[in-house]
Formats: C-alpha cells, structure tokens, sequence
DNA sequence: CCAAAAGTGTTCACGGTACACCCATGC
DNA sequence: GCATGGGTGTACCGTGAACACTTTTGG
C-alpha cells in the first residue's frame, strides 16, 4: 500500500453511549483497568482498526467490553479537543446504542473487565470527557424519541400501552395524560395489538402489543411523521 | 509524549459543505489538483493535524482551500467506510457550513486552486463518497432549518421578509403562503423591523429586518422553540 | 398610468389538551 | 370485597391552512 497521506495522525476510537431502561433511564459503563484514568468509569470503546468500518468497530467493542450484541446504534458525534486524552491527541467518534434491558439481561456486570448499569440521574464522575459525551447523547435521545420511533428499542418485543407511556416519561421527564398518550398513539396506526396480556401481575392483566416497523417504514416513505 | 497508543491507525481528514443562497442553493466545490481522483470536483477539506481540534481544522482548510472566513459552522458526521480512499483507510469528519454570499463575494473562485459555486440541483459527480456526504448535508440542512434559526446565516444582516421566505422555499422545495408566512415569523418576535427599506428596486421598497440573535438566546432559555 | 412587488385579515377545520369514572383481576 | 392498575369519551381552544385585494413606488 502506498503511502502519500502518511503524516503524524491522531489516534482514532470510538466510544458507546449504551441506554437501557428500568424504572429509570440507564447507561452502561465500563470500569478502567489501565491508565490513564483507571479505576475510574467510563463509556465503553477503543481504538479503530485499520480497515474497519466506523459501526463495526463500536459494535466490536461493544461486545468485547460487556458481551452485548444486536443493538440499536446510531452515530453521535465526534470528539476531537486535542487535550482530551492526557497522552496524546485522540479523536473519538461517539456513538449511542439503546438496548432492550429484559432481553439481554444484567450480564454485563458480570464480565472480567467490570461493566454496570447507573441510573442517568445518578453518574459517577467519567475519565476522559466522557460525561460531556453522555450529556450530548442524553440530549439526542430525548429530542429524537418525539419525532423517530427508536423507543421500542429500549422495550421488550411485547409491551403494554402503560409500559410505552413510561417510557417517554421517563426519557422525556414529564408526565403524559394517559388518554390522550393512547388516543395519539394508536391512531399513529403503527401498533399491533396481540391476542396476548400480562401475566403475573396482581390486578388486571393489561394488552399487550408489538410496533409494526414493516408498517412504519411503509408509512415513513409516503410522508408520515412520527411525533410523540 | 509516550506512545501507548502506537498501533496503526486510519487517517483523519475534515470536509467541509458549504452552502450559499442565490436564486438556487449553492454549494462550495473545489477542483482536485493531486491524485486520487485529479481534476474531480470535491468538497473542501484535509488532514487534521495532531494538537488541532476538529473544528479549527475545518476552518483551516476552508480558509486555505477557499479563502472563506466568518462562517457558520456545525458538524454534520463522520464517515469511515475503510474504501472510501483508494489508497488507505481515511476516516472524515464532516462538517456543514453557511455563509452570506451578498458578504463574501465569489473570492472562492479566484483562488489558485480552483473553487467554485454550484447549485444543488446540478452537482457534477464527486470525488470519495463526497457526493453522499452531500447528501447528508442537504438532508440535515432541510430538516434543522424547521426548527433553528439557522436560515438567516444564508442572508445578509439586512433582509425582507420575501427573501426570508424565498430561502425556506428554496431550501426546503416547496412555496409557502405569504399572509401565513408573515404573521407567523412575526408572531415569534425574532424579527427586528428597520428603520430602513430596499433601494435600487423598481417597485414599491420593502422594509428591512433583521434578526435579534440576543432575543432568541433568551427566548430559547425560557423554553421556545423555533418552528418553520 | 402601468408594472411589479409590498403589505394586510378573516374564516374554517383539525388536532392538542384538559379532565373523571367504571372495569377487570388477583389476593 | 378491596386494592391496583386498565381502559375509555367529550368539550374547548388555539394553531395551521386557505384565500384576494389594495397600496406604494419607479419607470
């Protein structure tokens, strides 16, 4: 391979954003266990392969770091300040990934390198500027789960109209007038309701139903919008 | 400076899509000079050097390529497919500029390395994934013009409300009615009114406006939201 | 006086919001 | 039978959309 561009270059990583949803919104982070920072947490992440593509490489660490796979990941932005790593000049490409908390259960806490979930509202201090990065991924997900349907990611397959309304709730920080939630989002038309209920829950079981993203993406090409 | 993170690593460059506003939406092209890809047009951008940040390199390279100054700059994302440079894995952060043509006159296209303006609608084929870079650029342009104050970047600091409204029908494709138009930018209270009309205009002069920056700040603290 | 664009209000339909009670189920 | 959440409809208001004519100015 030719070398015409080879001057000194920053380092490149990526970095991962990952949401999950409890009763409260939750992020995934790693514990460091080499310097700089380390013992300290931070978002999980490392450096870009040459010859790997820029998602390849955050799903690779991904994996690596907390065992998880088949996420939603979305780019967010990129990091370039050059004091950002004390060692030398590292550019990170950030990315967000929302996970369905009951499928992969808490599996990550239990990996060699330590990883754990942390409510949003309750982050330790992070290496790097990795709390800045999370301040920018909170604010894309709050504003992108009004007008995208990417929430479903954060619920199991099956979910009941309750669930979903907690959901924006709890991303959102507001409360939503229950009719007026159910009234919006089923008229959206974009809800399977299944011949299925809750099970094991000490008062009347509620329906449950799926998201249709065949029938979104349909839609979405015809000019319908999403809007919470 | 010790070197943990001395693997090999992709190259980093930053392009940039520059967008001016004439009778069309124009965007900034220049004209190889070096392989790969001689000759072709392509978007304004190079390597970021180690120790910059990622927006000053645009800035740089948008001054050194272009000799523009003084714009509005805003990252778009980044792209890292390990083809996209024939020659080595290249990794781009791109960014999205706007400028005041009426301000900066078409300087670009005097400079050695020849630059030059073209409408949207007529891009001739482009180097790299340039051309979808491109794309990604108009995209996010169309949608954040809905709701940010971003528009008047494209306009001189004196304006009409008719060339307010021919920039949103230019950039988002379709015509809007004039009353409505009116009384809605009106209504949002952005819009200082002059003491000051069109001159060398055939017809009846229009009135100057020009948009309060400061009063936006405030208003968004407060929670308003710009909206189309 | 003619051409060209500036400027100005009202009506109507729809969607958003506010709001309270009965129902089904498990214990 | 009681506690717990599930499920449902209506009235009002404000915003968005449609729509046409008069005014000003320069040539």
């Amino acid at each position: 391979m030719s070398h015409t561009y080879d001057y000194a270059r920053p380092a490149l990583t990526v970095d991962c954003v990952v949401f999950g949803l409890d009763e409260e919104l939750q992020v995934l982070l790693v514990q460091r266990d080499l310097e700089p920072f380390a013992g300290k947490w931070a978002l999980p992440g490392g450096f870009v392969r040459v010859g790997e593509g820029l998602e390849e490489a955050a799903l690779r660490e991904l994996e690596e770091e907390t065992g998880l796979g088949d996420v939603y990941l979305e780019q967010l932005m990129s990091f370039g300040h050059p004091d950002r790593d004390p060692r030398e000049h590292v550019v990170t490409i950030a990315y967000y990934a929302l996970v369905k908390l009951s499928d992969h259960s808490v599996r990550a806490a239990t990996d060699a390198r330590d990883a754990a979930w942390f409510s949003v509202t309750d982050v330790p201090s992070l290496a790097f500027d990795h709390g800045k990065i999370l301040d920018v991924a909170l604010e894309r997900l709050r504003g992108k789960v009004r007008y995208a349907p990417i929430g479903f990611e954060l619920l199991p397959k099956k979910f009941t109209l309750t669930e979903l309304q907690k959901l924006y709730e709890v991303v959102l920080g507001y409360e939503l007038d229950k009719r007026n939630f159910r009234k919006k989002i089923l008229a959206m038309d974009l809800l399977v309701e299944l011949d299925e209920v809750q099970k094991d829950v000490a008062h009347r079981a509620a329906r449950l139903y799926r998201f249709d993203r065949r029938r979104y993406d349909k839609l979405a090409k015809r000019g319908f919008a999403f809007e919470l």
